[in-house]
RNA sequence: GGGCCUGUAGCUCAGGUGGUUAGAGCGCUACACUGAUAAUGUAGAGGUCCGUGGUUCGAGUCCACGCAGGCCCA
């Protein structure tokens, strides 16, 4: 029986489908993972996935990523626990159930309960949860899918109310204001999902203000600023400009009063203000009402001498009186030369910038108190004035008697039209056209004109929207920043950059983490409240709620709880339908929000555990994570948000190592997308090519945090190189192996030492190759070692140790040097198994059981094999320098005989090379090879060429990196005098170590080791020459190596011939040939010993004339021959 | 608009701390091998290292400014 399964043809799919059955029926992950009970964990996070989608190419990416890294560290000794996980809240569940429902949010609540919309949501997370773990098994991604964390089940919620709690106790959650976008005619907050909706952004003409703000203390000075909002200049309270960008202070007139006046702009803006043919004017010649006005720059300075100045306030409105900093110039990254005056208003409740800015700054915003006491914006929810503004601009309105189509009262100014003001009416005024002209009237406008621009509607209503401060509950991560910036230089990031560059910006400029959603389908916030806000409380877990429940039942806020007999949903509407009662007696409802759902996978390191309430243990020993690996598009998603709650809560990371992996792109490098059609199927890829070759590839081509151009071919590609060239050599030795019934016996195995040189050599390379592996992995790069294994495979064990060790195979009986060949092929395939396992799992697990088949104590899988580290010992430098060697050289005696000039086939063999060696080891070393390089390129002798010789022609160069450093700016007249030097200054410097040289009229010594010195040409010869290593080949051709060169030809026409006639490899022949021409005789006579050892011929005689013959053509002649089976 | 990444042969990618003539695989061309054979080997052709400036004796590599593509955030 064969001992080593022989495969006529793989099927690459097939192999992946049977080994996935194999570990199914054998339990061989939970093995792997059960194997290393007790041992030191390794702890990985599963980024969870939400499976209301079908997943993509770039899942196989991600997935492949994770799983690689999880089992060479299991093969490395490690428990590697991988709990899988679903993410299952958010808004495009919500908005795919809307889809399919044809339902909009209005209807929530209405047409549809809550309880039957979540209903629903609940069901449609899951609905391609079969296809998700379909596709997880067939690429091989080992991850426990049994027991996944869901982030909608109770105890996961719970988990997070305990965090949640945690934060709250500390301090660090807060309801607060952001700015957003809000539809006035809506009365209702817009997600930026619903502003990206087509036809939402709108180009409309609006009244823009290039408004005057006077300096403090400075006569007729003032700053220009521009906005398109002129509604909001009640409410400005900083200016900002650009710290790099230019200012001048420019002499002019106002275009409105005449008044004489210094304007204050970026010189860059001055086009667009100052008319250029009043450029020669003299501001002396100016009168009022001329269209052209003059200008004259006094002054020109940066931005950042701005800062801190001083300006009045531009609406003196009594009631909205600002402390210092307000009214002053702040910096502001954004400011730009692009439009406007390059200095930008800011008014705190209506633009996030602006919020930003003036928080930064600790500038003051423009708010009022209402009844409660509550600071709010000058601009209500309707989107009107407050009478505190309404009075100031109607009284202004009378003052300077400005007419409008009505009468405007004190509650009448809506910032945008959105009463039913009848637009074409005559004398039609908005507000911000009332606000234009009071400002002409005061000096204090510069520039009125109506401006085109592109603003946001609502998809409702369709009427402008506002950016207006809506209330939301925070954490406070600003109060940490400093302790998530210290952490974040623990991790070590795959790539660099994205550790210090986008996640390190990011939390340099961080902000508090905005946790409200106001949806419904989403882990509720765990607040409750009173009505006016004056008392509440955070729960942090079921046993609490309903302690509090209890509480509330007995005070007769509720009759029972929601989940009376019912299972516990901690979702809405049942957390909603719970009244609360607070210290003080009062009724608690609970705020409405839910939360951000990149709080659910941030907190998955505890609540996939249920901790703190279950599983302390197994939560302490699985955390932080060692490992774990998302698309670079999560890094302000779930990397920050696991960073920010162990940062906040555990004063830890919470991975210490990390890849953020690029995108999976199309060949042609653009996004895949359905719509486009060129999104590739990952379950068609499967079924074409297998899972491990999609797997290499991916890992292979480029490296993961790049993007990743995805082309079919390159898998193909993979598969043929890589796969069928292991395959191939595999083939190669089960076909000998079964035939000398070789059995691999590690306890009877030949030692290394004692084999074949060439054995030794690439073993030697298999342990280098094992430690490369190794290095790469523990540094997290998988492209390194998948292209270090496939180097050695392809170059290194097929093209060179099994071509030059073939014929120690199938030659002769079973002796020691055949069995060391069959040990080391073994060896190195086995070993091959173990090192690919990471990358192609199914592959090697297969090869593997090919190869341990008849092997006695093999593991059941490679997959839960201990990893064999190199052994250095076997490593032998020396030799492999040596081979490198042997194949510079055989390759230079390829190009030189294929040399067009010269165009000696490999087959006929040539008298001699000779190799100049400067140095005994070189020639040690390749003395060492020197039988390889013969039979390699076919010649009979190796000469050196020493010094001694005499022959040898040297060159020389400077050594660059020594003379640089010693020279400088000396070195190009060095440099040349070197180049100019003939054999007898070589020759000096190399007997006395050093020479004189000038170089421009400067004496300089030069030593022998900044020159190196090498020998390209030998005079007289052909000569090929690379990297140092020169080689000449003697081209002459006796007659022997004539007739040897018959010789051969004729071995190689015969086992054609052989091959035709369809004999075995053991079948012996008899030979006939017909007399030819003299040399053709003289070659049958003396080589006749050679032909028959070649072709195994029992008798080759030499005939006259030969009857029924085949004829040969030898290329110079042909020649009758007649094979017949002995 | 900001932050970050990428740009090297037709394609996919390598190119520590600057150093003489920039590499590999695929593809292409030619040749070889024909007992690993629907396999394999060898050689050859193929490059304004995105552009422009700068630093330097010397820049694919360092700096600045751009251009193109991408991701994230406004």
């Amino acid at each position: 029986m064969k001992k080593y399964q022989e495969y006529k043809q793989v099927s690459y799919p097939q192999i992946g489908e049977d080994i996935l059955q194999f570990w199914k029926e054998n339990d061989i992950f939970n093995k792997s993972v059960n194997n290393r009970e007790g041992k030191e964990t390794f702890t990985f996070f599963e980024g969870p996935p939400s499976a209301n989608g079908t997943p993509g190419i770039h899942h196989v990416m991600a997935r492949t990523l994770k799983d690689i890294f999880c089992r060479y560290k299991t093969l490395k000794g490690f428990q590697v626990k991988r709990k899988g996980g679903w993410d299952t809240h958010g808004l495009p569940v919500e908005l795919q159930v809307e889809k399919e429902l044809g339902i909009t949010k209005e209807d929530i609540g209405k047409s549809i309960s809550v309880e039957e919309y979540n209903k629903k949501c609940r069901e449609t997370v899951m609905r391609f949860k079969d296809e998700w773990d379909d596709l997880t098994e067939k690429i091989g991604y080992w991850v426990d899918l049994d027991d996944p964390y869901i982030t909608f089940e109770p105890s996961y919620i719970e988990s997070l109310w305990n965090l949640l709690k945690r934060l709250y106790e500390k301090d660090l959650i807060y309801k607060g204001y952001t700015i957003q976008p809000y539809s006035p005619a809506a009365g209702t907050g817009l997600s930026s999902h619903e502003l990206n909706q087509p036809g939402c952004y709108r180009d409309v003409k609006d009244t823009s203000i290039t408004a005057q703000f006077k300096l403090k203390g400075q006569e007729n000075t003032f700053i220009l600023a521009w906005t398109t909002t002129p509604w909001t200049l009640p409410s400005n309270s900083a200016l900002a400009i650009g710290e790099n960008l230019d200012y001048v202070k420019v002499k002019t007139f106002n275009p409105y009063t005449f008044d004489p006046m210094i304007a204050i702009l970026a010189k860059a803006r001055m086009g667009a203000y100052f008319n250029p043919k009043a450029k020669d004017i003299s501001l002396e010649d100016f009168k009022p009402g001329d269209k052209l006005i003059p200008f004259e720059i006094t002054e020109e300075f940066k931005g950042k001498d701005m800062l801190g100045w001083e300006y009045e306030q531009l609406f003196p409105i009594n009631a909205i009186s600002l402390p210092h900093p307000a009214f002053t110039v702040v910096s502001g990254d954004y400011v730009t030369t692009e439009d406007g005056t390059g200095i930008v208003h800011l008014a705190k409740a209506f633009g996030a910038d602006d919020f930003r800015t003036l928080v930064q700054n600790n500038v003051p915003g423009v708010f009022v108190q209402d009844e409660q006491g509550n600071e709010i914006p000058v601009v209500d929810k309707q989107g009107k004035f407050l009478p505190v503004v309404g009075e100031y601009l109607s009284s202004k309105m009378k003052e300077h008697g400005i007419q409008a189509h009505k009468e405007f009262g004190p509650d009448d100014f809506f910032v945008k039209n959105y009463t039913k003001d009848d637009e074409n009416a005559a004398e039609y005024k908005n507000t911000d056209i009332v606000i234009s002209i009071i400002l002409k009237n005061e000096n204090k406008a510069f520039k009125v004109e109506k401006y085109e621009h592109s603003y946001p509607h609502c998809w409702r209503t369709d009427m402008p929207i506002l950016y207006y401060p809506l209330e939301s509950w925070f954490i406070k991560t600003t109060a940490y920043k400093d302790r998530l910036v210290a952490l974040n230089k623990i991790i070590n990031w795959k790539p660099e950059a994205t550790g210090t560059g986008r996640f390190g910006n990011w939390l340099e400029n961080l902000v508090d983490w905005n946790l409200s959603r106001s949806r419904f389908w989403g882990t509720p916030l765990p607040i409750w409240r009173t009505e006016d806000g004056s008392e509440e409380i955070c729960i942090g877990s079921v046993a609490e709620l309903q302690e509090e429940i209890k509480k509330s039942i007995s005070k007769g806020f509720m009759e029972k709880s929601p989940w009376d007999g019912k299972e516990m949903d901690l979702h809405r509407p049942y957390v909603d339908d719970v009244i609360l009662v607070s210290p003080k007696g009062e009724k608690m409802f609970r705020e409405t929000d839910l939360i951000d759902v990149w709080f659910d996978s941030g907190a998955m390191p505890y609540a996939q555990w249920h901790y703190p309430f279950e599983n302390e243990d197994i939560f302490k020993a699985n955390y932080p994570a060692d490992y774990i690996a998302e698309g670079v598009d999560q890094t302000r998603g779930w990397f920050f948000t696991l960073h920010a709650i162990a940062g906040m809560l555990f004063d830890s990371v919470a991975f210490k190592n990390v890849i953020a992996n690029g995108l999976v792109l199309d060949k042609n490098g653009n996004k895949m997308s359905k719509r486009l059609g060129n999104a590739i199927d990952p379950f068609k890829t499967l079924k074409e090519y297998g899972p491990d070759a999609l797997r290499w590839y991916m890992l292979s081509n480029a490296n993961p945090w790049d993007n990743l151009k995805f082309n079919l071919e390159g898998v193909a590609d993979v598969q043929r190189r890589f796969f069928g060239t292991l395959q191939n050599t595999y083939n190669f030795f089960a076909l000998y192996a079964n035939l000398d019934a070789f059995v691999y016996d590690s306890s009877k195995s030949i030692t290394v030492p004692e084999r074949a040189e060439l054995d030794q050599w690439i073993i030697s390379k298999l342990q280098s190759l094992i430690a490369e592996v190794e290095a790469a992995m523990d540094n997290y790069d998988a492209t390194k070692a998948t292209r270090a294994i496939m180097n050695f495979t392809v170059d290194q064990l097929s093209n060179w140790y099994v071509r030059l060790a073939r014929k120690r195979f199938w030659r002769g009986d079973m002796n020691a040097d055949k069995q060391a060949a069959y040990e080391t092929l073994y060896e190195c395939l086995y070993s091959l198994t173990q090192l690919m396992s990471s990358f192609a799992p199914f592959y090697a697990d297969w090869l593997y059981k090919s190869l341990t088949a008849s092997t006695a104590n093999s593991s059941e899988s490679v997959h839960l094999t201990d990893w064999v580290s190199a052994n250095d010992s076997l490593i032998n430098q020396d030799l492999e320098e040596s081979m490198d060697l042997a194949q510079r050289t055989s390759s230079l005696v390829h190009s030189l005989r294929k040399n067009p000039k010269i165009g000696i086939k490999v087959r006929q063999p040539l008298q001699r090379i000779m190799i100049p060696v400067l140095q005994e080891k070189t020639q040690r070393q390749l003395e060492h090879v020197e039988e390889l390089i013969k039979s390699e390129v076919n010649i009979k002798a190796v000469e050196y060429i020493d010094d001694a010789s005499g022959v040898l022609v040297k060159s020389v160069k400077p050594n660059l990196p020594i003379l640089g450093k010693k020279l400088g700016p000396k070195m190009r007249f060095v440099v040349a005098a070197i180049k100019s030097w003939g054999q007898e200054e070589i020759a000096e410097i190399e007997q006395n170590g050093q020479i004189t040289l000038d170089a421009n009229g400067e004496t300089i010594e030069l030593l022998l080791e900044e020159v190196l010195i090498s020998s390209e040409d030998i005079p007289g010869w052909s000569v090929a020459t690379d990297e140092g290593l020169t080689v000449a080949l003697d081209i002459t051709l006796t007659e022997e190596l004539k007739q040897e060169g018959i010789a051969r030809d004729l071995v190689n026409r015969v086992q054609n011939l052989r091959k035709d006639m369809g004999l075995e490899v053991q079948d012996k022949i008899n030979i006939q040939v017909a007399r030819q021409n003299e040399l053709s005789d003289a070659a049958m006579q003396n080589f006749a010993r050679y032909i028959q050892t070649e072709t195994q011929a029992l008798s080759l005689e030499l005939q006259d004339s030969i009857s029924g013959g085949t004829v040969l053509d030898m290329d110079d002649f042909e020649i009758t021959v007649k094979v017949e089976k002995a």
